[in-house]
DNA sequence: GTTATCTGCTTGTCTGACAAGTTAGCCGCA
DNA sequence: TGCGGCTAACTTGTCAGACAAGCAGATAAC
């Protein structure tokens, strides 16, 4: 069923007004700080309504490209494309992530936050990383589905940083691999030890944090996350790049 | 002039009905598959008109947060919220984001990144630094400005990794800071040696990386990231977290 | 010369209408 | 009864016109 060709659906009129603004935008023929044209413009020249060029605009808001100032007008945003980022490249294919390249830029970031956690957690950390580590413990025993607090022990390790904004940004790589955590928690990663194996690698990340151990803590994700991509079969974090080399061509 | 009090805006319609459906979603309250209410339902709820409402849903569904359907409704998307990290978290009040959070968040994640790329590098890639590491040099004996090289030469590591999405993720990361590395190179940053000290701990960087040595690349990155936040008067990475934290309240 | 006002332009919001797409149920028929 | 097609109701998409609110520059008054 999903693999049914989608029948292909008209365009939507905003959808491609923004894209033909953002391109512009993209390309630097409009920079930072100049302005757009007034909506009226627009609206003659893609030969559209004002509301589908303000539904245009509002997408361009909110993705922090523009700026509008009523009685102004609309003006490229100063940090045009800095407050948000995009796991898939804008204007790319709409192809679906690579999980293997998240997977390394959470191994490098997680590694990194264990680290820091290793030297800032509160004993109120610890407890909270004690709850899903227990959870996980009882799965253990029962056979039971545990990868919701799986999630959770890292979102733990997160805050313990006690930096909100590696705290979200955590949650955020968490969130795309959310999926992939539950193979590690079915019956057949119960059966073949997949779950155990886990356990055990968020056990040794918990003492070293607890102990205060920086680079143990640091070892300690680092294994976790080539041994997880290694139990969904993929390679990660060593000499060999995992994304889709392409520099033969540029 | 900067420091004059904004003086407080009417917040706009849209912002606001935008922001209240957010925070439901986030909430959980409305989960991934739910239907919203219709435009009208909400235009009665909100006290507002249609054009508003539409402008709403127009920004949640640039961030990915909802899928409408002519003739069906608007839908909370399957993975709301996971397509688009932002830097501020959306729905707080829009201070300026904390320089000392990213700064951290950039050393946690640069220094992984060194580690992967002295992993990685190959000819090229270390050609690629060499490029930006020779114009800093130059700039050092001009007193030039090279916030730009500076600039590339991170880019170049990141792309050492070769993993475009780590690639496009410290690009990002690097945009957010790149207002605070003109001081370094400005006219006071020559004379005080701060661009000596940058230099040379982009140099231990770059010995690192050609050397294959991961650890090594580990610790010059973070060494090179403290070092650079503390000459912004700034102190990262330490025990201290440096966020405002505010676990007091909630 | 400085201040106050006016005018025109732009975005923000409201209202009403129709087009296009979907669902559900009704109706007629075999 | 079971089935097919049709209609009606509802939803989002688009259009048009209007007024409010905010801003800049020109104009008039002092």
């Amino acid at each position: 069923m999903a693999s049914d060709t989608l029948i292909a659906r008209p365009p939507k009129l905003a959808d491609a007004v923004s894209a033909s603004l953002q391109d512009r935008i993209s390309a630097g023929e409009l920079v930072p700080g100049d302005r757009l044209p007034t909506e009226k413009q627009m609206c003659d020249r893609f030969g559209v309504s004002r509301a589908v060029v303000r539904e245009a605009i509002a997408r361009l808001k909110a993705d922090g490209y523009v700026e509008t100032h009523q009685g102004l007008g609309a003006f490229v945003a100063k940090d045009a494309g800095r407050t948000n980022f995009r796991l898939v490249a804008p204007g790319s294919a709409a192809g679906p992530v690579d999980l293997a390249q998240v997977f390394e830029l959470r191994l490098v970031t997680e590694a990194g936050v264990a680290q820091m956690a290793a030297l800032r957690r509160t004993r109120e950390d610890l407890a909270a990383m004690r709850g899903p580590l227990a959870q996980m413990d009882e799965a253990l025993r029962s056979g039971d589905q545990a990868s919701e607090a799986d999630d959770a022990f890292h979102r733990a390790v997160a805050s313990a940083t006690h930096n909100p904004l590696v705290e979200r940004f955590m949650a955020f790589m968490n969130a795309q691999v959310r999926e992939s955590r539950v193979p590690t928690w079915d019956h057949e990663g119960h059966a073949l030890g997949r779950a155990a194996a886990a356990q055990a690698e968020h056990v040794a990340m918990f003492d070293a944090i607890a102990a205060g151990d920086a680079a143990a803590a640091r070892r300690a994700a680092e294994q976790h996350l080539t041994a997880a991509a290694s139990r969904l079969e993929m390679t990660i974090g060593g000499q060999e790049p995992t994304g889709r080399v392409t520099n033969a061509g540029e």
